[in-house]
This record gives C-alpha cells, sequence and structure tokens, in this order.
DNA sequence: CACATAAGTGAGTTATCACTTACAAGTGAG
DNA sequence: CTCACTTGTAAGTGATAACTCACTTATGTG
C-alpha cells in the first residue's frame, strides 16, 4: 500500500476482489485459479484477501453466485413488458448477446458446471439454474417441453461459442450454428 | 519398480497412463490436474511420464481426444442398423445410458468445453465435435434444424447430469428433466 | 488528544507444481 | 557373450500453491 493511498472499506474491497476473480476464475477454474494473481488484480495483498473471503472456495463459490445472478438480471430485463413466447424469444436473444459481448461470463458458467463434481459448487450452480429455470417458466407460462428445450437451445449456444464457430465455415459448424439460430 | 516386475512396452504404459489421466483431469481439469497423481496411478515414476507424454498439456489433449473417441464409438454401435429419425432415438437413448453410467466421461467433456479459451484444447474439442455432427447428420439425414436441437438436448442432458438433478424433487428439477425426455 | 476498531501488509509456513538430469537395469539381436 | 536400445527411476530444479502470524497504520468517536 503505497503511503497516500486511501483506505477503502472492506465492502468496497470486497466488490474489487470479486470483480478481479470472475476472470481469473473464468479462465482457469477453481483449481487453476491463482489467489495472488486475483490479490494483485484487486489491488491488495493476498493476505487481506483470505482475511476478507476466508478461503480460496468461499470467494469462488460467492464469483459463481454472482455468475448466475447477473443471467437472471439480463433474463428480467429482456422480458420486462412482454410474456407468453414473445418472451421467451426475448430472452433467447439477450442470453445469445450477454454471452457474445461477455465471454468472460461464458467461461465461467463452462467453468461452474465442469465444478458440479464437487458438492459445495453443485449446490451453489442448482440454486443459480434453478432460478432461472423458476423464472423463465414463470414469465412465459410455456410447456415443460418449450421450457426445456428452451434451455436445451442455450446450453448447445453455450458450447457453440466456446468452440468460437459461429463464423466457422466448416459444414458441420455452420450446420449446428444455422440450426441453432431457428428456434 | 519392484525387482520381480516385469518391463511393459511404451505403448503399453501410454495406455495405462491415459486411463490414469481419464479420471483427474475429469476431476480437476487441465489446470488442477497433478501428473504426479496420474503417474502414481498408472503405476510408473513421474519423469516417465513426461518421457511418455512430452508435457502435461501433450497428455490432456491426447485425454480429450479418447473422450469424443469413445462418445463416437457409442453412437456408431447404438446406430448400427438403424437410420434416420430411429438412428436419431436410438444414439439418444444411448448416449443418456453412457453418461449415466460414465459420470467420469460426463466429467471430461464438461472440462472439456471449460478449457475451450485455450486454443489448442479449443482445437481438439472442435475436431471430436465436429465428427459427432458429422456422424449424426449423416446416419440420420436429418434436417439442420433437428441435428440441433438433437446436440441440443444432449447439451442440456449433460448439465442436468452434472448438477445430478435427475432424481431431484424440487418442481424446476423435475420440469426439465420431464421436458427433455420428451425430445 | 486518546483510544478502540477496522484496514492492510511483510515475511513466513509447508506442500506441491511441472519438468530435468544423470544414471541403472532389463531385453532382443547377432 | 556382448552391445545397442528401450524401459524405468532417484534425486533434484526453481517456482508457486494456499494460507497464517505478527505487526503497522489509518480513521471515526468521545
Amino acid at each position: 500500500m503505497s503511503p497516500t493511498a486511501q483506505r477503502q472499506t472492506a465492502e468496497e474491497r470486497r466488490e474489487a476482489v470479486l470483480e478481479a476473480s470472475r476472470k481469473e476464475f473464468a479462465e482457469h477454474g477453481l483449481h487453476g485459479a491463482s489467489t495472488d494473481v486475483i490479490a494483485r488484480a484487486a489491488g491488495i495483498s493476498q493476505p487481506y484477501l483470505f482475511r476478507l473471503f476466508g478461503s480460496k472456495k468461499e470467494l469462488y463459490l460467492e464469483s459463481v453466485r454472482r455468475c448466475f445472478d447477473r443471467t437472471l438480471e439480463t433474463f428480467r430485463t429482456a422480458a420486462a413488458g412482454s410474456a407468453g413466447h414473445e418472451a421467451l424469444r426475448a430472452i433467447g436473444l439477450a442470453y445469445g448477446e450477454l454471452i457474445e459481448s461477455d465471454r468472460v461470463l461464458l467461461q465461467a458458467q463452462l467453468q461452474a458446471y465442469a465444478g458440479c463434481d464437487d458438492p459445495d459448487v453443485r449446490e451453489v450452480v442448482r440454486r443459480g439454474f434453478g432460478r432461472l429455470v423458476d423464472y423463465v417458466e414463470a414469465v412465459s407460462g410455456a410447456s415443460p417441453a418449450d421450457v426445456s428445450a428452451f434451455f436445451a437451445t442455450g446450453m448447445l449456444y453455450n458450447v457453440i461459442a466456446a468452440m468460437e464457430i459461429e463464423n466457422s465455415d466448416e459444414p458441420w459448424a455452420r450446420l449446428l450454428c444455422e440450426g441453432c439460430r431457428g428456434h
């Protein structure tokens, strides 16, 4: 800490750490991420990170929660004012734009799914995903088959985006993207 | 190596290492896995692992290739003798059974998707996924929309299995699984 | 000004990381 | 038997991992 630096509240620092951890966890996952890198990026020392969050895993879980919160918020904003299948379509479009513009969020989600063999991670992912499903069902009033088809398309789109084949000219890639846009 | 142990060919050892690495990489991903743990599980010293594969990443890439090979083989076996939408249904069922019975394979796939921000991993995943799409399209003759809906359902099923909500009694979980079974 | 409390870090802990070097021993061919 | 080749490891490299301890310094309040 430089001598002229102003102190911040613990809450402000927590925010800074969570923001910094987004990228690191998205790129390397829970096990691969470095608390030292995160602390540096947040502008604090590594010991202070542990004072604020207790452990690397606690920080990760909070980071995953934020990730789902962000997605739900996007859903809400997109669906505002519409209902039924119109809302479904609006949410789908907004989600596509979201992960197209924020690859960090996309990576973070994929890491969270991959991290699901850890019970604590799984629990957080379940809660986050559950809230998304609940919301989509409530706002659209669609049938179980339609709601699950909606999320299926979303999961495929995640993988398409991860593989970065949106603009590929390979036949299988074009087929997959074309078919996906149809939904 | 115990004094009575028989020597094996390098090829046999490579197989043993690849088999051992499956689990470790599936659980922890490329960055989180330990070459020491893998070598021990394969019954060799850690230095020899590096002689056989060059680097941790090379081993990982080979492991991911195997993962997709295994899935494609399952597809082929399932579709044998059928065609059209009948083949699609047979492959879907076989895939469901595959990841239900082999959680390691499921985890390995999710880790591979999450690892896609690394260009080398992405390239291997692209190739593997592409072969799956090519095969499914060829054997089923289905439309792009149907093929992509098929893979979308598969991706959702991956996440359902990862979250372990197949037998959950939460409403959103039942809705998602029910809708998914309908496809 | 004094004092409790909160913010923040330097220096260390032990363990493990990927990877290398140098060397030993089994094995098949001539 | 011998010699080239392959299989295999013991012992180490420096770097970095998560996390702790002892300590300092700023800040709001009476």
